[in-house]
RNA sequence: GGCGGCGUAGCCAAGUGGCUAAGGCAGAGGUCUGCAAAACCUUUAUUCGGCGGUUCGAGUCCGCCCGCCGCCUCCA
């Protein structure tokens, strides 16, 4: 059985039935570049990336396609502010934003079109709609006659009365109708414009989603998702723009995302509520930030607490640890294979895809891979050493942690690293100033974090020698104010990065 | 006012009428340790905001009530 996905349009889940069997094409609105990106738009983008990657898992040629608006009201107010132009705004965003995806380790999309370059295609729906009488001239505006167009409000859920009633828009009273909604825009002194039948002027901010989805999309096509606060206004006029030029159905599956909050109130630039990515990326890793994203449905509301993705960091040290325990394993001569793994290994597959399978329920498929991580520990215990293991207990403990790094991954988890810069400059400091505490004598010729601790581990372990507990116990109490977890064990005292 | 959604253990959270209500965090007990920390294991809801109803059976469907949120304006 295919995916299946809650549809805004029908209120219904759905199996996905690409056009063309084997391959999905999705649309996904982007970003408007006048600013930085915060934790709602990258609950936005990771939904969207983990989709992706989930229909591509499942067999799917997927073609994921995601705008950047690059001239609009924002834009433009943002420049006369600053002193520059709207293009070197749009640019210098477009160049935060990709910074800002790296740190987050998601990756781009197939296609990353920008609406200025597709001014052509625009022009071009707006004429189909003028000549067929869904759209009107005024004074070098054209505008969309929502009243004309049957189906308005279907995506909604909105009736045109329901619609004038609620009406607190400020008309313009060169509209026919207050629900209709600009194409293009005439251009005032000072803005940027293209040539168009109608005189200078700039796309209306949702005839370029149109004109970009088709292009690379074609007329019809599987998915378009975006954050609910997209569905009205911005993809009904979509809807009513592209089927009204086209006359065949535009998106035939529309998934929504639902909001980041911050104390149960949207997280949003006009809330000014808002912490951006990369402030959380400084405090959190991407692997933690993720989980805690991924913790909740996509279409759920969830609260940002920053507790919350220490929470999740922790979570994921459960995953990150076993899939180290697993990996230093030794193989000793030993036949002893512990039972059960490999009907957890099942267990755990079947339950993911079906959680996945079933409206990308991540929070479900999480289990699935913490179920299974509990499983492999509970093996891992029965050995008689946890980092000794004979050749069928190794294979299939490694058979296991393949597939917990394969569900990770396609959830967007890394499993590496986990420790925030930030961090690592903090623990920097304090080691230097420990060194020259306890190891005066070397604490010149060590430059690195790493010489660093392992010569005060060295020290510490010669007063634990001595018996001189005092001075053991301070230097590891020391380290770990400084970040830096010390474990002795059987083989020696090791060390970590205390993860967030 | 119109439309949509939410209320499940100390906290977060899944749960598409039917075996013992996932999972995570925190808490408790245990293993390990010079002592710790970390890690691992075990354990933690006779009950799902309230009251009615439908049903052999409801957290899950229906009605009413209480509380909270979103969209209707730029917004992921």
């Amino acid at each position: 059985m295919p995916p299946r996905l809650y549809n805004t349009l029908t209120q219904r889940k759905e199996e996905i039935a690409p056009l063309v069997p084997g391959e999905v094409g999705m649309y996904v609105c982007g970003v408007t570049v006048y600013d930085l990106c915060h934790l709602g738009h990258a609950r936005s983008l990771l939904v969207f990336e983990v989709l992706r990657r989930y229909l591509t898992f499942r067999g799917y040629r997927v073609r994921m396609v995601r705008n950047f608006t690059d001239v609009d009201d924002k834009i433009i107010r943002r420049a006369q502010e600053t002193g520059t132009t709207w293009d070197a705004v749009a640019n210098h965003y477009v160049r935060e934003f990709q910074t800002d995806m790296a740190r987050f380790e998601l990756p781009p999309a197939d296609v990353e079109p920008r609406a200025t370059a597709h001014v052509p295609a625009m022009l071009a729906l707006i004429e189909r709609l003028l000549a067929r009488g869904l759209a009107y001239v005024v004074d070098g505006d054209v505008y969309f006659r929502v009243r004309a167009y049957p189906g308005y409000g279907r995506l909604s859920q909105r009736s045109l009365d329901d619609l004038r009633a609620g009406a607190r828009v400020e008309v313009d009273e060169r509209k026919a109708d207050p629900l209709d909604f600009a194409l293009w825009k005439r251009a005032k002194p000072g803005e940027p414009a293209w040539e168009s039948p109608w005189g200078p002027g700039r796309p209306g901010w949702h005839i370029e989603c149109s004109a970009m989805a088709m292009h690379y999309l074609g007329e019809s096509f599987d998915l378009h998702g975006a954050g609910e606060d997209l569905i009205f206004p911005h993809h009904e006029n979509e809807i009513a723009q592209s089927e009204g030029a086209t006359g065949k159905p535009f998106a035939r599956l529309w998934v929504h995302n639902g909001f980041v909050r911050l104390q149960q109130e949207k997280m949003s630039k006009s809330v000014g509520n808002v912490f951006t990515i990369r402030d959380l990326l400084g405090k959190f890793s991407a692997d933690a930030l993720k989980l805690f994203l991924l913790g909740t449905h996509y279409r759920s509301p969830i609260d940002y607490a920053p507790e919350k993705v220490e929470e999740a960091s922790r979570a994921l040290d459960r995953i990150r640890l076993l899939a180290e325990a697993v990996e230093v394993l030794e193989e000793v001569p030993d036949e002893a294979r512990p039972g059960g793994i490999a009907s957890a290994v099942a267990a755990a597959r079947a339950e993911y895809v079906a959680a996945m399978d079933d409206d990308l329920n991540t929070a479900l498929a999480l289990s699935a891979i913490f179920t299974l991580v509990r499983h492999l520990n509970a093996a891992l215990d029965t050995l008689p050493e946890r980092r000794l293991a004979g050749p069928a207990a190794a294979m299939a403990l490694r058979e296991g942690v393949a597939v917990v790094r394969e569900q990770a991954r396609i959830l967007g988890l890394s499993l590496e690293g986990g420790v925030p810069a930030g961090a690592k400059a903090a623990a920097a400091a304090a080691v230097e100033a420990l060194l020259r505490e306890y190891c005066p004598a070397s604490a010149p010729r060590i430059t690195d974090l790493t010489g660093g601790v392992e010569a005060l581990l060295a020290r510490r372990e010669q007063a634990r020698g001595e018996r001189d507990f005092a001075t053991a116990d301070a230097i590891r109490r020391r380290l770990n104010d400084a970040g830096i977890e010390v474990a002795d064990r059987p083989q020696g005292s090791t060390w970590r990065f205390r993860r967030s």
